[in-house]
DNA sequence: CAGAATCCCATTCGATACTG
DNA sequence: CAGTATCGAATGGGATTCTG
């Protein structure tokens, strides 16, 4: 019977279920679970390999990991690939249906952003800040920006492009850009982007180095802004 | 052990359960727990009462209930009310960080609408309808379409407009309605605007009671469209 | 009747140790 | 590196019982 048979995959992602025939009871189903929503962050901007998974989310165990990658796996969001000789490497990756879940997950963290309490001084990925400002991307301070910028947080690298058309940030070298920003840990930046923090000060303090157009710092740090507080 | 204590103290001011700065692991922190997006999807059409509550979420427990009202209370999303004489009672109501979350909930129904999987036939209360028709209304096809309905859900009044501005749903008698539809329950409901089955059909069932322009039902059920499955 | 408190069991989580 | 195995602690949920 098709009823049973769909009760019975709900069944199968975990133990419980909702009951509920609603779409975002559907979801919780899928991403509800703890840890879910935050691997499908790690994995936005590329496949990953299992340590870089526990890399990026402080506190995950190894038993958790490997129970969270399974489930999302059978829900359709995750899926395993082995990367060609002689990097021969399992890694997990997004499929289409994990990377539209992207509006989620912005949802989730604009919303955040805009309650009180939140404690910014805890570790960050370099996932989960490049994610963010894809979020906090303001377009209408961009209206007449553009630029494209090289992101280096320790290994990893990104490209930032700001065009009208809005931001586009991909994993990877960016061998066009005009800017440079190398820092060793994510929330070096954050201090840049969100707190304020001069990039001369954390030049000085040797945590930034810039190469190419400093102008466009003040620039890009003025296309992000954390929404208004609520309480 | 020492790690164990200072997170389960942290949980208790405001949940740091996943250490991370990333406002999207903020946003679980206040949001992720079993049911409590659910018991906010309860509550966006105004306050409720603890049985309201629990006659919308098919197998939460009492206890399970009471748990994640008093976390979304110190979370700052519900707060409790008291009525004003003489139907003096308690309810539960969202705060305006809690209507703010509308967006969250939206976007992870629409993105689970389109994952494989979801079974439609399990129960559906009133709210989780309404929400749905707010987070599926599809703006195009209302350009030109314009009106005032009434929809009865068992004990449930909603009014919905459409104008080409968007949708607004509120709880309440619509004493303007042009269409008035009544229902026992929501899934009757979804069948009609969803799942595409004719008016007629439902009303010689006996499920359905039509009054009003009975031309309206059509222009209404086609301003709401699922999405494409992925898979 | 609303909802808080208690008991008990099943599940889950995280830390550590271990394996191919 | 990529997971398993195991164990103790924490949490979740159902049933029942209280309190006003």
């Amino acid at each position: 019977m098709k009823l049973q048979k769909e009760t019975k995959i709900a069944e199968r992602l975990h133990g419980r279920w909702y009951n509920d025939a609603c779409g975002t009871a559907f979801g919780l189903e899928l991403l509800g679970e703890r840890w879910a929503l935050l691997i499908v962050r790690e994995l936005m901007f590329g496949p990953r390999r299992f340590s870089d998974l526990r890399a990026g989310l402080p506190g995950i165990s190894a038993k958790s990991l490997t129970e969270r990658l399974d489930g999302l796996e059978r829900a359709g969001v995750v899926e395993r690939a082995q990367l060609a000789p002689p990097a021969a490497m399992r890694v997990y990756r997004l499929t289409a249906l994990g990377e539209a879940a992207e509006p989620v997950i912005a949802a989730l963290g604009r919303w955040a952003a805009s309650a009180p309490g939140h404690d910014i001084t805890l570790p960050l990925s370099a996932a989960s800040l490049m994610m963010s400002l894809r979020t906090m991307f303001d377009a209408r301070a961009a209206e007449c920006a553009s630029l494209v910028a090289a992101i280096e947080i320790g290994p990893d690298s990104f490209r930032l492009e700001v065009t009208d058309a809005g931001i586009a940030i991909t994993r990877g070298e960016a061998v066009d850009a005009a800017l440079r920003l190398t820092v060793a840990e994510a929330p070096v930046l954050a201090a840049l982007i969100y707190g304020g923090v001069p990039a001369a000060e954390l030049e000085q303090a040797g945590q930034l180095t810039i190469a190419g157009d400093r102008a466009l710092i003040a620039i890009l740090t003025g296309l992000f802004c954390l929404p208004d507080k609520f309480g």
